[in-house]
RNA sequence: CGGGGUGUGGUGCAGAGGUAGCACGCUUGGUUCGGGACCAAGAGGUCGCUGGUUCAAAUCCAGUCACUCCGACCA
């Protein structure tokens, strides 16, 4: 089936596709179940592509100032319950600590469902004068949000992540650091991940419990729903007050910290499978395999096709790419099908035929395309190849985005486009009754707001009010 | 929390009162190797749990637990 088709067909049947994902995260070993309900084992291979989400991002957000600090694991309940808005988002998935043994504790303690509070509280004490800020702190942690319904990587009990907290002087400057993380996020998903996103402001309906404004890169699937991939959010003062964090500013006066946070998780691992995978497993962009090329010998106890093998290894590993040789005794149509599965961005056959050519056969997974490469200048064919791939992946990922998002001007428009799995693009007047509408109507909620608001209608496509701002609309995992 | 569904070797399933089976995987030996190889010989299960009916229960009945899908809630 070309890939096309596939993308079609999964488009059209939605459990299919849920199976496919599920079939592909255990097949290419990314996971196992957890024991407790909505937990997931992060397999070694599926924990590499952590790892490399990890030093890229983490490079980026200390390129723009930040520090590594942590934090711990558990919260006192009325931490929680000092700013209102945040107990009511996050109550209901929270759990909670109450005994140690037998012994009921004096006061619950939450494990932390994100860390705004039990940050904020520190930084009430590290923060006195304006010569303390601004303070830029990014953790790596897990967290626990307790989710009725969950699925690996996407929606998990238990989830990796990183968070982002800072304090500012003015508001100004909060603001900026919250546009600015977002930038980091946008970049990063397209340059290491290859994943194109929507950028822009969340409905107030969207925002994060306690948030005055929520930013977000939103990224479509390959069935057509939107994956929320990463926030950014301007807090205001509104962790700042209860928590207290005040400062002496120049002209002598008291001041309140304007503060920011963002975070991007594990759940960034299961949009790189439903953004770029296909019928055949998952497929990496070379910036995030653990693998970047595999070596399949053919006929691998012929000593010259071992020993051909093993040299273009050195040479692949030389030049700094992550290269595997797999001369295990499986057939090697057993060996295409497995590292085509967990997404390995090329494959090298090398067989006695090639060695008298003195030639190999590299194969894309990206477009499945397969070409000979002279044996002599292998690795250097190779890493250019890998560049390229990276930005295929990005280009093909990006057309289909572009070719799912259809402007409209009202609810009929609006509901063909997303029973046709496309983002829709409408003028709305801002009020939350035409958000819920939406939702119940269609089971779609609002993305997000582009930056660039420049009007693609005069009125609401929901009630035909006057339009107030350009927003996104779909169905969301 | 509402509505379904499923629990039997490692995995996926069949068995619908009478000796617990099949496929894949796993182990050993051999032949293979250019798209999930083949032959031969093996290992592996008190049928989710508890109680009941029966000469006899994986199978029928009652209860219970777990998992799962669809809704509401969420990164």
């Amino acid at each position: 089936m070309a890939e096309k088709d596939f993308v079609k067909e999964i488009a059209d049947i939605e459990s299919d596709f849920a199976q496919w994902y599920t079939d592909v995260i255990l097949k290419s070993e990314l996971v196992d179940y957890g024991p407790v309900k909505g937990t997931m084992v992060i397999r070694p291979y599926g924990y590499a592509i952590w790892e490399f989400i990890q030093k890229n991002l983490d490079e980026r957000i200390k390129a723009t100032g930040h520090q590594n600090a942590y934090f711990p694991l558990f919260i006192p309940e009325s931490f929680l319950q000092k700013e209102a808005e945040h107990v009511e988002g996050f109550a209901p998935e929270v759990a909670r600590v109450t005994h140690v043994g037998q012994e009921p504790l004096a006061e619950a303690l939450v494990i932390r469902p994100t860390s705004e509070t039990i940050i904020c509280e520190m930084f009430s004490r590290w923060i006195q004068s304006y010569r303390d800020l601004p303070v830029l702190i990014n953790q790596w942690a897990n967290v626990v949000r307790w989710e009725k319904t969950t699925r690996p990587f996407l929606r998990t009990s238990e989830f990796l992540w990183q968070e982002g907290h800072t304090v500012h002087a003015t508001e100004e400057e909060a603001r900026e650091e919250t546009i600015k993380m977002l930038k980091v996020y946008q970049d990063f998903a397209k340059e290491e991940l290859a994943m194109p996103v929507l950028v822009g402001k969340k409905s107030p309906k969207e925002k994060f419990a306690g948030a005055v404004d929520t930013y977000s890169i939103e990224a479509m699937m390959l069935d057509g729903k939107s994956l929320q991939a990463g926030t950014s959010h301007y807090l205001g003062q509104n962790f700042a007050k209860p928590f207290n964090i005040r400062f002496l500013d120049k002209d002598g006066a008291h001041k309140y910290g304007y503060q920011s946070s963002w975070g991007v998780s594990t759940r960034l691992i299961g949009a790189l499978i439903m953004v770029h995978g296909d019928q055949r497993g998952l497929a990496l962009p070379p910036k995030v395999a653990p693998i970047q090329a595999v070596i399949i010998p053919i006929a691998a106890k012929k000593p010259e096709v071992l020993e051909t093998c093993e040299k273009a290894l050195e040479s692949l590993k030389a030049l700094g790419i992550r290269a595997k040789l797999d001369n295990s005794d499986a057939s090697p149509g057993w060996k295409f099908n497995e590292y085509e599965m967990r997404g390995v961005p090329v494959r090298i056959e090398i067989g006695p035929r090639d060695i008298q050519n003195g030639i190999a056969m590299v194969f894309r997974r990206d477009t499945l395309a397969k070409t000979e490469v002279k044996l002599d200048s292998l690795a250097q064919e190779i890493k250019k190849l890998l560049d390229v791939i990276q930005v295929d992946m990005y280009n093909k990922a990006n057309d289909f985005l572009q070719s799912h998002i259809t402007v409209v001007q009202n609810m009929r428009e609006m509901e063909e486009a997303i029973q046709n799995k496309h983002f829709a693009l409408s003028m709305w007047c801002g009020d939350r009754a035409c958000e819920d509408l939406v939702k119940e109507k269609l089971q779609a909620t609002s993305r997000n707001m582009p930056f660039d608001q420049t009007p693609c209608g005069d009125k609401c496509a929901i009630c035909g009010k006057e339009a107030k701002f350009k927003i996104y609309w779909g169905k969301a995992y």
